[in-house]
DNA sequence: CCCATTTAGCTCCACATGGAACTATATATT
DNA sequence: AATATATAGTTCCATGTGGAGCTAAATGGG
């Protein structure tokens, strides 16, 4: 019995299919980071937003990926004790903690995100140039509805 | 800020998306199946195998889902104690344990399967019948091509 | 036939995770 | 201005998770 298999069998063959990519690309990707970097799962999270944008918060965070406060909380301490994110009071707000990410931290984003991208292009290696357009725009499309259909 | 910004910047734009989706797709309904009834995601992992295939064992789950043996193994002592699977030594290899589904576990796993159905459904309406069956046909492309990229 | 090696499955342990409740600050109501 | 309510972020706790190592059974080489 492969995996493979029931890809044949499915009721839902296109999300079945998604999910499984999702499985075998993202998994041993962030099982490496964890191994050889130190950092775990919502550490990426919260590294993905701040070097996408400056002076975010935690909650800001949450909001965005949907993540219990008390994980970007634990997320967010653990990288600034670890120099690859800064957090400062807001001066006006003094409840927030304005956050940025340091040079350290973005080498480490960097190569994570390095990973995704190199794999990805190891599995778009079956399709043609424009076939991955086609997808790219399809997937674009459902990921931009995702308020239509998450409720 | 939203997460969907960052879909434009994204260095890895397809895998992103798809990890995307996974994320809206899946964590929603797991969540709602741990609270409803009770069974937990490596538990619906040996159930959709078990469900597949008859007389599977631990070890034929471990292979194909990529998962470690405790993790299966706790999740087959659960579901046999839920009464959603049964387990009977293998005459031949007593080592072995062969695992079969029961009406209630086949029940439980359709209900959740058709959650996973429903929501296809939903976030497939953006795209064309025949948009449909092009992104289908790019997807098992490469989930087949899993052993390429994977190494 | 005996011992070494392999394999199926489980247990132990260290750590990750999320819900709920908590603290401190800000805002709204009167 | 005083009190009630809302919000940012943290801590507590119960549970999930995987690596490493364990036990028991099977297989292979002398």
């Amino acid at each position: 019995m492969k995996l493979i298999d029931i890809l044949d069998a499915t009721p839902f063959p296109i999300g079945y299919r998604i999910a499984f990519i999702t499985n075998f690309m993202r998994e041993p990707i962030l099982r490496r980071m964890e191994r050889d970097l130190g950092i775990i799962r919502p550490e990426l999270t919260v590294l993905m937003c701040v070097s996408f944008r400056k002076d975010v918060n935690a909650r800001d965070i949450c909001e965005v990926t949907e993540q219990p406060s008390n994980t970007v909380s634990r997320a967010v301490a653990s990288l600034e004790k670890k120099g690859l994110i800064s957090r400062t009071r807001d001066q006006v707000d003094t409840r927030r903690q304005v956050l940025n990410i340091t040079d350290a931290g973005q080498t480490v984003h960097d190569t994570v995100i390095a990973e995704f991208e190199a794999l990805e292009t190891r599995f778009l290696a079956v399709l043609g140039e424009e076939e991955q357009q086609v997808l790219l725009r399809m997937l674009d499309k459902i990921a931009r509805s995702v308020d239509d259909w998450k409720a």
